[in-house]
DNA sequence: GTAAACCCCGTACCCATGTACGGAGTCAAG
DNA sequence: CTTGACTCCGTACATGGGTACGGGGTTTAC
């Protein structure tokens, strides 16, 4: 009964194997976020391992702070015809990556602080929190 | 003019200071996530670098993927009187920070490798960013 | 002392990302 | 061959995070 995923699986098992609604990937289909399988078995339609980890990875980059036409974007670079353009949108994610990076952690450092900090005192110390947060 | 910002800003100046709206200070306010400011200039609610900080901490916050709601609590670890539960909400987070942090540095690499790679070549290879994004 | 620019408050609206609902068709196990 | 779970499709509703609008009061610069 698991050599569904080899078999091919329904709309419930693909979601249910991502861990997302299947409402969500219909909307996702709808979206043109996945694309809909060209098997079907009858009347339904059938999903296989490419489906299922595109899926995944859509929930990956959605915690990573992408949007999903960012994820779309991102997803197809690897099919980008264009290898000038796909690198160039590639670098600048990679950019926005170290960004983002740096500043978690700061944050983590700073949460760090505070967790071995005022084991013993209540002192108001300038919240560390706050300034892992403002640095430009 | 720019002794304002000892002075004290409207709510038009904090605003632009922290590169937001009027409209979403006022927001944050409603929701709580930004104390009103207890000086007033006339009618005027009058904010002072506290808030400032407060505001683009919320900014970051924000773009490291946190909800406005998490980020209340993050904000609030350092009045938290309660240390033992300041320190475990801080511990968590930071769990969920590494994950990111990992997860982001993955797809960093895939990136890389993307920009990289394929400099001569336009085969299909199996797709670095799917790959980065498909780990458990 | 007047005009432009700004604030206040309330309410309504918007976009992204789903979630829920419901009627009708389909599949697979017993 | 029936029954229960599942799919399909369309449309409607929900939630988070704002954004816009509008009438009226206030400041400030001239």
């Amino acid at each position: 009964m698991n050599e569904q995923t080899r078999k091919g699986l329904t709309i419930g098992a693909l979601a249910k194997a991502a861990g997302v609604g299947v409402e969500t990937v219909r909307y996702y289909q709808r979206r043109g976020l996945l694309a809909e399988p060209q098997q079907k078995r009858g009347a339904y339609r059938v999903y296989g391992e490419r489906e299922l980890a595109r899926l995944r990875a859509v929930r990956r980059a959605q915690q990573l702070g992408f949007s999903l036409e960012e994820i779309d974007d991102l997803l197809a670079l690897n099919e980008d015809t264009d290898r000038d353009r796909a690198r160039a949108l590639a670098r600048s994610k990679i950019e926005l990556l170290d960004a983002r990076i740096r500043q978690m952690q700061e944050m983590r450092n700073a949460l760090t602080e505070l967790v071995g900090c005022c084991q013993r005192t209540d002192a108001p110390a300038p919240c560390p929190i706050l300034r892992a947060l403002s640095s430009e």
